[in-house]
DNA sequence: TTGTCAAACTGGTATATACCAGTAAAGCAA
DNA sequence: TTGCTTTACTGGTATATACCAGTTTGACAA
C-alpha cells in the first residue's frame, strides 16, 4: 500500500506533452503542413527535457499526425490520399480528384535482368530483359512514395524511350494498346531504410506502407509489377468487393 | 575539409547494433518467438548504453522484425500471416491454412445505438440499435488484433444471444442464411493507443494498421460492421482483381 | 542588387544515470 | 506438493548533457 501518484502523474508526461500538442492540432491552431516548435523549446515550454518531448513527438508521428523533414523540423501532417489500388490507374489523377497537387520525377531508368525475386513474381525466367524505373511522387510539394517498376519489354517494345514524368498508364494505354486486367496485390506496414528512406528525404527507420501490384494484360500476358514505398500517414486504402 | 570519420563510424551505432541483431535473425541463431537478449546486456556486449540499444531494437521493431511484451522482453516476430480480406470471412480458417494455431475471445458483447460516426459508415440511422461486440485474436498464443463489430440486430435478430468465440461467418450462413456479399474495405498505419494498446498487452504508440470492413447481403441490406487494430508486423495483406 | 559566407538553429546520435512498474523465478513455509 | 512472499530482472519513463550534420537566415562584401 503506497501513497502512489494520482491524476495527471498517473499519465507519463510525454503523453501529456502528445496531447497538448493533439489538442493545438484538432483545433486548427496548428494546421497541416505548419511547422511545430523546436524541439529544445517544446521542451523549454514544457518543463521537461529534449527526450522526453522527442518522446511525445514520436508518438504523434507513430499515429500519423507529424511527420518531419530532417533537420528541418516536425510539421504537421495534411489529409491521407485516399487511395484505390484496385481502381486507380493514375496516381496524379487520383490526387487532383482530391484537391491536391501531383508531381512526378523520374530517377533512374535501367534496362536489366530478371532476377529470382522478380522470376517468382513475374512469371518470367531468371535472366530474361527487364526495364527498371525508378520514380518519386509528391503531393502538394512533399515526396510521399518512391516506386521501383519493372516493365516487359517484350510486351512494351522501347519502353525505356518515352517520359515517364506522366501517366505510365496512359502510356500504356495510347502507345501500346494495353488495357491493364488483372492485379496482384500485397501490402504491408514495414520501415523505409536505404535508398527508399533517402530518396524520400526522411530518416531511415520512418513508418512506411511496402505495396507491390502485378499486372496483366487482358490476355493474361506480364506487363508491369510495381513495387511502391508510400510514407505511412500519407494514405489511407480503399478496397471495393462485390 | 576535414579528417572524417569513415568506414564503420559513417554508420550511427545504433545502426551497426540493429545490423549484428537481423544477422542473427537472418542466420536463425535467433529463431521467430525467441527472446532477445535484454536491453542492459545488449547495450554491455556492444560497449555502449541502453538508450543506444534501445534504438536499435526500436528500428527493427519498425520493420518488423522483432516485438515486444510488455516488460518481458524482446522477442523476434513470427511470420506475417497472409491475409485476403477480399476473400477470407474466417480469421481461424486463414490462420489453421498456413499451419498456425488460432484462439478467438470475446471481450464483451453490448447492445447499443447507432452514433453518428457509425451511422455514415452503416447507412442506419442515428439512434438505432445495434450490437457491439469486442473480441481478441491470437496466433500461436500471441494476441495479433482487437475488433470491434457492429452487428444488425434488425437482420439478425437475437444475435447477441450466440457464442461468439467461434466462427462469425459460420455463425451468420447457419443460423441466419446470410452470405456476405459486397464489403467496403478501408485501412491505414496508425498507432496503437487506449483500449486496443491494452488489449494487446503492448504499449501505448506500438505501430499497428487498421481496418474497416463493411459488409452487406446479397440484398445489399447491411450486416455487420467491422474496425479491426493488427499489430503492424502481424500480416500481409493480399487483394486478387480480375 | 546580388552573391558569398558565417552564424544560429534544427533534428540526429550518444553517454551516463536514476527510479518506477510490472514479470518471473527463487526460496520458504505450510 | 502447494501456495505464498521475496527478490532479481525486465522494459518504461525521465533528467541532464554533449557534440555532430545538415538547413536556414542574416550580415556583409562585391
Amino acid at each position: 500500500m503506497q501513497e502512489q501518484l494520482v491524476g495527471e502523474d498517473s499519465v507519463p508526461l510525454y503523453m501529456r506533452v502528445r496531447d497538448q500538442l493533439a489538442i493545438r492540432i484538432e483545433e486548427g491552431s496548428l494546421t497541416p503542413n505548419t511547422r511545430l516548435p523546436s524541439e529544445r523549446i517544446l521542451a523549454d515550454e514544457q518543463g521537461t527535457t529534449r527526450v522526453t518531448a522527442r518522446l511525445a513527438l514520436a508518438q504523434l508521428e507513430a499515429e500519423g499526425r507529424i511527420f518531419r523533414s530532417n533537420r528541418r523540423g516536425w510539421f504537421v501532417s495534411p489529409p491521407r490520399l485516399i487511395y484505390k489500388p484496385t481502381q486507380d490507374y493514375s496516381f496524379s489523377e487520383n490526387v487532383i480528384s482530391q484537391g491536391r497537387v501531383p508531381a512526378t520525377e523520374t530517377l533512374d531508368v535501367t534496362p536489366t535482368e530478371i532476377n529470382a525475386w522478380l522470376a517468382t513474381r513475374t512469371g518470367l525466367a531468371v535472366g530474361d530483359p527487364i526495364v527498371w524505373l525508378r520514380r518519386r511522387r509528391q503531393i502538394d510539394g512533399r515526396p510521399v512514395l518512391v516506386e521501383n517498376i519493372y516493365l516487359n519489354p517484350k510486351r512494351l517494345p522501347a519502353i525505356e524511350t518515352y517520359d515517364f514524368n506522366r501517366s505510365l498508364w496512359k502510356l500504356l494505354r495510347e502507345q501500346y494498346d494495353v488495357e491493364l486486367q488483372g492485379k496482384h496485390i500485397e501490402m504491408y506496414p514495414t520501415a523505409l531504410v536505404g535508398p527508399q528512406a533517402s530518396a524520400l528525404g526522411v530518416t531511415i527507420g520512418t513508418a512506411g506502407l511496402y505495396v507491390t501490384r502485378c499486372s496483366h494484360d487482358a490476355e493474361g500476358g506480364f506487363v508491369e509489377f510495381d513495387e511502391e514505398f508510400w510514407l505511412h500517414d500519407a494514405l489511407s486504402i480503399q478496397v471495393e468487393v462485390y
